[in-house]
DNA sequence: CATGAATGAGCCTTCATTCAT
DNA sequence: TATGAATGAAGGCTCATTCAT
């Protein structure tokens, strides 16, 4: 499914990212969303189906976006925690970075559309900490709980640290993500 | 003279709740909340001036009553650790028996609605937990940091853990309520 | 039909006229002009059948006054210009000091309620004059035309003369009246 | 790629003024004006805004339009009462061809949505009378009194006569409009 | 007589989407 | 591909009026 005009597929997408920040994936308008891109309305359809597969389409991306730094992340050979917090290092500056892209997914998650993305793609990116986890428990270096309940911790607090970097609270510098680690790893530690 | 039924506008409040939590406030729609509640959708209007007003009281309402409550948490008498996490467990019992209240304050706040609500309405509740911190500092029972950080930090907790309760994953009972006050205790003790 | 509260009925038609002043017959709300009158919606429904009822009783009250204060007028005897101005004076009183009973039949004349109100009452009206312009066209002092066209020049002018005095653009003593008295006599004048 | 037809908005001011004329600017509704046109309702939102600015353009229209028809008519030159006469003639022909325009105008006049005209517009049209009204007094042909007075008479001799004329009462004949030219003239003259 | 509560009918307006070009 | 025009479906809200007390 390539477009001659690739690029206006990304402005798109830019653009959607910003009406949803601003206004919320409900207050999401086709025909605003057009003017922003600076494209006739019935132009967007050329592009996606219709205003679901929009969103679904984004949000997919997105994820597989995810998936794929994440993967990467993983491939290093560092000490546990050093490595724990090199790979929440990058988590956090990726959300820090690509907060309207984060936002984006969390409104989604908590709207009507979620029922119509396919739950596979939902969950795929779970897996990829599971081995963390393991190593983290088998070197009784993590406290030994639910997988489940780990990775709820760990996101809530990656939220709340991008949350307060984007309030200007605290910074993207290393003593101040180096703190909002400790919180972590205090919390998880054995 | 027919009298005006107080119970029917705790139920307009009830069925608002309902609907928010099963489609979002955006999805909330008057004609669809009359139906649930067994009246015209004219009434509505009789209880309330407009869906905006109907959507700020509710909103109001929920914060007096979480206000009052925390409240009277706050005048007990016991040591700082054992205090704190008094106070937490009736957090979570409140989150987790209210969480249709929870999850409407969570939605509104994230909609536009937000900004039609009295900056003061929103803002009261937060002075509440000041002394705490500030007593718990003081103690140097708390890490030293700023109170915005920690009321983060100790929300977002309190959301992951109401979370994991209503998704069945952990209970309200002793030992999983401690569970989840160790990570947070872990996270901002001293 | 008598009521016992009467003042209560005289309240009504006077907030009606006050309403009608400010916001024009189609403005006219059964809700607000209750609470104008300090009662309950429902109740006005005791004293007229329905709005409709309302409207055309009020119109037709203010008729049959109008015709009262007339006949009375033309009991008199004098030189014809002098009973013409004589009345001409009464008219325009009449029409500034009750400018709200005047500007409610204006707006009722030119709504869809015309058509709910029995042509009987509204032509009653007309016939009083006729003698005054026969007597006028039987001297050579009035110019012989349609009687309708002399009525519609004397009303049109008292119009005009009632809204310049209501715009304190001329006031209501006798320089300006006979002013403006001069200019219909000129106009109509053999 | 179709062409919005100009045509259709013509088509949808001359449906409004039709509704106007038979139900009142208070009895316009949207659902109609479109039905009568042969549209969609929403279709009429393409067209105008919404519809306060479906009657303000086309209030502003006519007085454009009536400004330049009047702007010409002045740049004769004649005897003064001749050509206030040709004046009266061309104005009150513009009267009666159109009269649901006129009718428009005036409903709108004593409705609400005056408030919403920008009074620059309603106001541009007066000035046009104040040369030929100093003219006529500096040869003292006019009575020397107030313009407004001048106007609101001569506005209100107009309207009087196009109403006559189109209650067929009088005709659009030279006879008929001298007529009515003497009776201004009389009441005017010095 | 009086009225608080409730409502049905109706109106304006928005917006995703389609259609013809 | 691109788009201007058109629209159906739906939603929020108003208001005259009725009903039960």
């Amino acid at each position: 499914m390539k477009f001659k005009d690739e690029s206006k597929r990304l402005l798109i997408i830019d653009k959607t990212l910003d009406l949803v920040l601003l206004e919320g994936v409900a207050g999401l308008k086709m025909a605003k969303l057009a003017k922003e891109v600076g494209i006739s309305p019935s132009t967007l359809y050329v592009y996606y189906k219709n205003k679901d597969a929009l969103i679904i389409s984004i949000f997919t991306d997105i994820i597989k976006e995810q998936t794929k730094i994440s993967k990467k992340q993983l491939n290093t050979d560092l000490a546990y925690k050093i490595k724990l917090k090199t790979i929440w290092r990058q988590w956090l500056k990726f959300s820090v970075t690509n907060f309207k892209e984060m936002n984006f997914m969390e409104q989604v998650k908590q709207s009507p559309y979620l029922e119509k993305i396919p739950t596979q793609i939902i969950t795929e990116k779970q897996g990829l900490s599971d081995t963390l986890f393991k190593v983290g428990k088998e070197q009784e270096l993590l406290k030994n709980i639910d997988d489940e309940i780990l990775t709820s911790i760990i996101g809530s607090m990656l939220k709340v640290s991008s949350e307060l970097i984007i309030k200007n609270k605290i910074s993207l510098n290393k003593k101040d993500t180096d703190m909002m680690f400790a919180f972590l790893w205090d919390a998880i530690k054995n």
